[in-house]
DNA sequence: ACCTGAACACCGTTCAAGT
DNA sequence: ACCTGAACACCGTTCAAGT
């Protein structure tokens, strides 16, 4: 990859990454990001090839952040409940301010064809950890894509309507309980 | 409102209710609406001020449909957790074909402007009278409002990732379950 | 009153032409 | 190699003109 090449691409990622933040997915128009960045549009599709890959190259530092979600949780002195009410909260949190990747992330769980497999196999390999270590605590027979798919629910409808933490908070709870529960 | 404009309404919804089952609310386009129903773009518009209110008009016998799946539910032998599971099996089953539906309106839940407001309230109030009659067997302070977000999440992922009734009816367990816990 | 259909505004994506 | 920007395809919605 030439220098002026990578220049663009970093500058590209950098300015989408405010835009999207300020806007959400789909407030911000691809020719919006190119004209900021200051590119055509053909050398925005040459370094992305979809909307949704520049969107999985934003939230690039998503990643990390969820390994250390779970970490965090799993160390947490208290119940199964507690790590699960932790590690949802904070889930639901890394994707607050970013309108709209909630919801991708959540549908692009069971398709391998996704921009965000990447994203989607971090956070079931997440769940999955929660499960090897709370083991006998959760509801036999759970699986991780479950759990990521009623977390993610749950995020996607708190950010497209835009709810408060009690109200998220709430939810999680419900959904904590279930999981424990017998 | 005249004969002819009657009839126009009527043919409109009744051919739009086969496209949208067939091809989801995004897979359907207006103009495609318009020229299966042999009316001009302006005449659609004159009679649904938008696609979401078109859809609105589509899913009108659902409305119905979610009253006498609680009733069905709550007159059940069985314990609370019962019931619950029944009445949102029932309500994720009656989104069933209707891709794209169970988002539209979970999302609306929130808001009084939105095309689908009668639809909420109606769904709303089902779940007011599950938590009226099964009372104290539910967690202390749960709302009508958390209950249909929760359930309407759990409908949008099941939608929009085409989830068989297992894994819909197993994660509706834990739902249920969550709602029934101390 | 009600209808038609061309036109508008917007957007994701592509591609011929340039450097 | 990489870039530009006009063009394409599509879609929700509007509106001037007709009956």
């Amino acid at each position: 990859m030439r220098a002026d090449a990578r220049r663009n691409r970093d500058r590209i990622v950098e300015i989408a990454r405010a835009l999207f933040k300020d806007k959400g997915f789909s407030g911000v128009s691809m020719d919006e990001v190119a004209k900021a960045a200051g590119v055509g549009a053909g050398t925005l599709y040459r370094h992305f090839p979809t909307k949704e890959a520049l969107y999985d190259a934003v939230l690039e530092a998503w990643t990390d952040k969820v390994k250390a979600a779970v970490d965090r949780a799993l160390g947490l002195d208290g119940s199964a409940r507690d790590k699960l009410v932790s590690w949802f909260g904070d889930y639901v949190d890394l994707l607050n301010g970013h309108k709209g990747a909630a919801a991708r992330i959540t549908l692009a769980l069971g398709d391998p064809d996704s921009p965000f497999v990447a994203k989607c196999t971090r956070y079931l390999g997440a769940n999955q950890r929660v499960i090897d270590e709370l083991g006998p605590a959760l509801r036999p027979g759970v699986s991780a894509m479950e759990i990521s798919r009623l977390v993610g629910a749950v995020a996607a409808v708190a950010d497209a309507s835009a709810l408060d933490p009690d109200e998220v908070g709430s939810m999680l709870g419900v959904v904590a309980d279930g999981l424990v529960a017998a």
